[in-house]
DNA sequence: TACAACAATTGTCTAATTACACATTACGGA
DNA sequence: TCCGTAATGTGTAATTAGACAATTGTTGTA
């Protein structure tokens, strides 16, 4: 069916071009935080601040490590006190992992810094332009899908 | 005066989520190098492809390191024939940092990957939101301004 | 009940990343 | 020319990341 024509590719490149101010704004919330935490451990959180208390096999696998790694590195977050192990519910040998009140304050406000972020750009837009923005954004993110969770948490964003 | 409506509020909303699909292609397509560089080595790699050769000195402080600790970092870049050290014509005490080829396919494999995402993504869009999409994200381009690199930088964009 | 499988941790090792202090070499002005 | 400074590199050490093996405690099952 031939999708991919060269129209299309210029599309492609220019919605690639214009969204790294949108980049921008995400990296500028993240990187304020990285004084605190590192990038792994923010990723961890922001795992957590969605998913919930989540076994620890489970968030090692999904960030791509071994358990033994994890374990150790978890170790250094609960020392920071940013998250704390819970015990299962279902069963004595898991380990729940769940954030304390820091480490939700900490991904709140990193989201907060950004949603402010945007919100001063969209200010400087027309109603006419916010109002096609958030049409042609949400067509987009239908189109991306409800996707790639585990992708996102490799890049801790 | 008010300024932020429930409507205002849904913008950004659209936004912020627009914005985590974005991630998700970013995030995808530098993964899939992690294997072969780190993510500080790729950041060198992303900020030589789009500085040209760089100095020593120069390029140890974007990455916000201490000069005397990058030389070693660099020894295993140049190891792993990601970059190579070349004479300055300026001076002699300076080194220029400069990709070789394995570097710079590297990271345009990673921005062709990256290209293509987003390709598939809007192959599901109709046409009239592809145009809709890139004329909106034009103006939050527009809106927002340069993108500080620095901060994109940190995350390897 | 005994035993295999599972979850998490700890022991041990290698290597990467960073810092700080110092050494080396090259410029550049007095 | 000579000396201060700049650019880079080395020595040493701390922290972090990662793998694999072995251990401890728990669960499920033959």
């Amino acid at each position: 069916m031939d999708a991919f024509t060269a129209a299309d590719a210029r599309v492609a490149d220019a919605t690639l071009a214009a969204s790294r101010a949108l980049l921008g704004v995400v990296a500028r919330s993240v990187v304020a935080t990285l004084d605190v935490v590192s990038l792994p451990q923010f990723r961890v959180l922001v795992m957590l601040s969605s998913a919930g208390p989540t076994r620890m096999g489970a968030v090692a696998e999904r960030m791509g490590v071994i358990p033994s790694t994890f374990s150790r590195f978890i170790d250094r977050m609960v020392a920071g006190g940013w998250v704390e192990r819970a015990a299962s519910p279902d069963s004595r040998r898991e380990v729940l992992l769940e954030l304390t009140e820091s480490g939700r304050r900490l991904v709140d406000d990193v989201t907060e810094r950004r949603r402010a972020d945007i919100s001063a750009i969209l200010s400087i837009m027309t109603p006419d332009q916010r109002t096609a923005l958030q049409h042609a954004l949400q067509a987009f993110a239908d189109a991306a899908g409800e996707p790639q969770a585990a992708d996102l948490l490799t890049l801790g964003l």
